[in-house]
DNA sequence: ATATTTCGTGACAACGTTGTCTCATCGTTA
DNA sequence: TAACGATGAGACAACGTTGTCACGAAATAT
């Protein structure tokens, strides 16, 4: 800045003041420094800039996912990116891979480096050690997922509402003996969806003991290989929920291996690509990312402005989108 | 920092040794200090420590991608993460979503926040635009495409080769009637795949002017028409190529539509989650992201440690993956 | 004509760090 | 015992900005 200053024969001050479009500066030497930045190829440091300036925004965020690679993850990042861009606001994304410490590594990273807030999917068992941060006003809105032991916004999906459907579903086309293949319960998303999807089935008085539950089903293998011992058990269910689209293609690799797809019926949560042309196409309950992190944005944004209401839970509704899979009729 | 300082009774260049782990610091001191920094949960301040440190590194770089929801960006960002992360690099990533001004704009956001580097998807006609930066030292890595009017590393897929490969394992299946679905030749990559496709079926004697070349297609709706239309021409192909991901699914949809799907040979560019459940499985010429992006790091590290060596375009080779559908015999 | 306001501009400190230099203390060596 | 080097610690400037204030000149009001 000080050779711009100097290029255009003027005090840095003026220059600051025509970088950031302040008043006061006369046409003239407007076009002067305006010039002579160009001519030194001259940006403002915004790092410098929000050391000095008030309220001290960098206009960037964390973003902390399961993994970026992941397609309902990545949606989100994209929804986010669209809302918070308008701003200006960059977004810093990372992945945790399920690590707690990894977790905490790079909250601390995102800290070091003044993001004006952060956008986290809780994997460890508490979130209490960013509350520090939180009361210093530094605004976090969690996704997928609630925080434990800390109060703040949340952005979740329907979770056990959306398997009470699933459940209320195959329930309507006539199956009595359903499977429930889920991830492991120690997620919190997992737990909402097991229990909305046994509650609904106690609800039409079918006791909890007579469906089969297979947990901790974390990639695909795992599931087609618990599918695979289920359906060739005495009395196999008819119908199978499963709680996560990884969960569900195991399911669907064991359907096919048994040749079994348009026997044996399936609804999975989450939505993805190429459901539709499967054979038969597969039912499920997709969640909406893209609402997800839009609204995970706004709240965002709305806290940076100030807003200090009490915190709260939002809940994305989930939708059922019918495709054949969840509507094959029992077969005994 | 001064706070920490006053509360341990020590000066603040003492708070920034312990900090900073530098040596010349008793252990008596040191553990007051550190003491002090968690009782006012202190953390130091990356962005004004960069300002004053020599080299000036902010320890974060910026990465443009056509998309953060793009399934094969999202492989390399998190490829690139990965990499890294080991040296506690932060990434700001950002999707272009085809628009050249979005690309100019978002390189000009990250230079304003002083990345270190930047791993760029260009899309405007030319990168000249970064020249003064690039020569400024700012190091610059390209992916999927090279950049044009600047001299730069590049890490490519042989987009070429897999295409004539695609051809070469056609022709073998005997198909001598072929198509050629594309994206828009203003993409050098498309560019590429139709060139490298073309040439092949030269070298065995079959003359462009015989093959349904279809261009310009963007998304899968756009190319279900294209395929639906040459399917239902005089003499339709009996194999295509499908130069992309979605030019693939809109030619999987016309060709289930058609009932054609065992009949009409289908081999498509990038591989694509449950390729392998479609009935036929669907053959393809994959990309390796993860080693794009793995790539892509290491040599913005080299750069960002000094590598001065000219500027070099990396390839990465993609591979044929046999799936069913690719080798489906011709049926006129 | 003078007093007052407005306008354009720059000097200077401050933001939170780190590099450089200096200084006091202490233990070692001649 | 005197000279010396090593060690621990702090004072201060500087990094590139912006907030505050002050100043002179021009425009306006009295």
């Amino acid at each position: 800045m000080r050779h711009v200053a100097a290029l255009a024969g003027v005090g840095i001050k003026t220059v600051s003041r025509v970088m950031n479009d302040e008043p006061g500066v006369s046409e003239a030497t407007r076009q002067r420094v305006l010039q002579a930045s160009q001519q030194l190829n001259y940006q403002l440091d915004m790092a410098a800039g929000s050391l000095r300036r008030s309220g001290r925004q960098t206009l960037s965020i964390g973003l902390l996912l399961p993994s970026v690679a992941n397609p309902f993850s990545s949606e989100i990042h994209r929804a986010l990116e669209d809302t918070l861009s308008e701003r200006g606001i960059a977004v810093f994304a990372a992945s945790l891979d399920d690590d707690p410490e990894r977790e905490k590594a790079l909250v601390a990273a995102f800290l070091g480096r003044r993001v004006d807030g952060m956008v986290l999917t809780p994997i460890a068992r508490s979130q209490a050690y960013v509350i520090p941060e939180h009361s210093r006003d530094l605004p976090m809105v969690f996704i997928d997922r609630e925080p434990v032991g800390i109060e703040a916004d949340a952005v979740v999906t329907d979770n056990a509402a959306g398997a009470a459907r699933a459940a209320a579903h195959l329930l309507g086309h006539g199956h009595t003996r359903l499977a429930y293949f889920g991830d492991t319960p120690d997620i919190q998303t997992a737990r909402e969806r097991r229990r909305g999807f046994l509650e609904q089935l106690g609800q039409a008085g079918i006791p909890t003991s007579t469906v089969s539950v297979r947990e901790g089903l974390r990639d695909v293998e795992s599931a087609r290989l618990a599918a695979l011992a289920v359906l060739a058990s005495d009395e196999p269910p008819t119908a199978i929920f499963s709680s996560q689209n990884l969960v569900t293609f195991g399911v669907m690799r064991a359907l096919k291996e048994m040749g079994a797809s348009r026997r044996v019926a399936l609804v999975g949560f989450d939505d993805f690509a190429l459901a539709d042309m499967m054979d038969p196409g597969i039912t499920v309950i997709a969640q909406h990312p893209e609402r997800i992190g839009k609204l995970a944005a706004e709240r965002l944004l709305a806290r940076i402005d100030g807003d200090d209401g009490a915190p709260r839970t939002y809940v994305v509704p989930s939708e059922l989108i019918v495709r054949g899979s969840g509507e094959l009729p029992p077969s005994y």
